[in-house]
DNA sequence: CCAACAGGCGAGTAATTGCCCACGAGCAAG
DNA sequence: CTTGCTCGTGGGCAATTACTCGCCTGTTGG
């Protein structure tokens, strides 16, 4: 106890040093002299209370380039939600500026004060995006993953999406503990009569918003890295004109579903009906524009969050 | 037209630069190589950013000693909502940090869909907080001032508050078209009876928040210093108990209007009933304290927005 | 009680940033 | 066409900030 509350204090001094630098606008050399510290340890503070995002930094002004590719995409792809964030080309990051801006728009579903069930996929885009949301108080909201976290060989790790998110907003939430492929269509349907499962189907029928990252497929794909799926079948998948995934629903290059046995042994809960729910993708990078552009021609998902450089591509195809 | 463009593009600039900048975390160098133009140029759009507010700092993380004294503030003079913001001991500022604070509850309340109705008072803490304001688009909200604007000599200068913050939110708003004092109850009836200040007065009382600075008193007070009242007048006010005025209204050490024929000429819409609406004080700093104190004792405010030392100040006398 | 270790601190140093100044392009008035 | 003005630009320099290193302290586990 006395570890947590010293550790508070040091979050409280960070956060006691971060407004000064940031919003009272003085210099580090001020600070330390206001607080009795060091300069350096001032500086320390400052940094400290970057790192730990007890600051946030935002951009308030619609850079004209990013409003009109946005108000095209939404355009072209009979979108609900669009957010195109600036690039920076430099940057080899896939998810600076997305995980930002989708931050923002799960914190404004979260805001809502009546009880929305959100529903969320997985992936390091997802992972970035739910590190970015600030502390909230959401007992109201249900949230609830689309995907199990658990791998071929049974270990539970991976991206651990919804327990973080959970954690940072206080909301009741729903994981889902199968793998994202099991090995037979008929194993999913015991797998899916569980109880914990069911729940997880349930509320994911209901979900009033989805947001979700975009797999690409192939040899360096996420589902081969992470262990969920194996190297061969991959290949079998890109041959036979797999495009993308989402949760795990592999696409074609027109976004239709694969009809072959892979999609049926997709544990994941399906995503919410697009007539009703917002389903929002969010992703950028060249080696996401093939399954990001699969996804809007095929309509799987209904809104999206991406930087210029993909806006782009996407328009010009 | 042309201008007008080129100076959306010189913004455009400064919001990506700063977006680089703030959110990629690029140095201004990289800045400078990415948009192809000079390190200095890169610096100028930063700063340029920042002074023109497209980058937005907040700090998100409830400083334990703020926290702690703003439930006690809360407890003490039975209040609604209480913000503590941290002090800075070497500004001499009154304005910075809870301007930030300040604005950042009105925008809770503008971002309600229901159609709000807030009542704006004026002053320069009022002026900084509305100027801390993010562009909105509130059409379904209306924004009244509950002061006049216009000085003894008729000129119409003081601090623009309304009128800035509608051009800033986009909404419907209702000006006070009268100075603060005028000189005598008769007068105000007259006045009142004008059907621009009908509506004003109308829809102050219908309220659903208002936000009010906190003058002091004393041959220094801003009403003086603004033109509204006459220094003599002043002093005999002083000298008659008088602590302080909210939107002109006059009150004593315990917070009690005071029944002299001062308030009688005091044109302002009056207050919206405590019991329905929140009635928020943002003020800090040494000259508010006796004004504040009686405030909050009379329950004049039922909210209110301030700094660590006031808070401190405020719990222990 | 001691060793190993984590983590904060201060000093020094490299990198980055903020600011001042002189220059030149664009533009309006004379 | 010239003059004077404004505004943006780039160079250079001082101020400020970030990073690295070695030291110290407090804690953990034998």
């Amino acid at each position: 106890m006395a570890r947590r509350a010293e550790s508070n204090n040091r979050l409280d001094d960070a956060a006691r040093a971060g407004w000064l630098y940031y919003v009272a606008g003085r210099t580090q050399d001020e600070i330390a002299a206001i607080m009795g510290i060091s300069r350096q340890s001032a500086q320390r503070l400052v940094s400290l209370a970057m790192a730990e995002r007890l600051i946030k930094v935002r951009l308030d002004h619609p850079i004209a380039a990013c409003l009109q590719a946005a108000a095209r995409l939404k355009e072209k792809y009979e979108l609900r939600h669009v957010d195109v964030v600036p690039s920076d080309p430099g940057s080899s990051s896939t998810t600076v500026g997305i995980a930002e801006a989708g931050a923002a728009e799960i914190e404004r579903w979260l805001k809502s004060t009546d009880p929305v069930v959100l529903a969320i996929g997985t992936g390091r885009t997802l992972k970035a995006t739910i590190d970015q949301l600030p502390s909230m108080e959401c007992p109201q909201h249900r949230i609830v993953s689309l995907t199990g976290n658990i791998r071929l060989d049974g270990s539970a790790a991976y991206y651990n999406v919804i327990f973080s998110m959970a954690d940072t907003i206080n909301a009741r939430h729903f994981p889902m503990p199968l793998p994202v492929l099991v090995s037979s269509a008929e194993e999913r349907e015991v797998l899916h009569k569980q109880s914990l499962v069911r729940m997880a189907l349930e509320l994911g029928a209901e979900a009033d918003a989805a947001f979700v990252g975009v797999g690409e497929l192939g040899p360096n794909a996420p589902l081969c890295e992470d262990g969920f799926l194996a190297r061969d079948e991959m290949e079998r998948l890109t041959a036979a004109g797999a495009a993308g995934e989402i949760c795990g629903w592999m696409f074609d290059h027109d976004g239709a579903l694969l009809t072959g046995s892979i999609n049926e042994r997709v544990a994941s809960v399906p995503l919410p009906p697009r007539e009703r729910a917002a389903v929002i993708g969010i992703a950028k990078g060249k080696r996401k524009y093939a399954a990001l552009k699969a996804a809007l021609k095929g309509r799987i998902i209904n809104g999206l969050i991406t930087d210029e450089t993909t806006a782009e591509y996407l328009l010009g195809a």
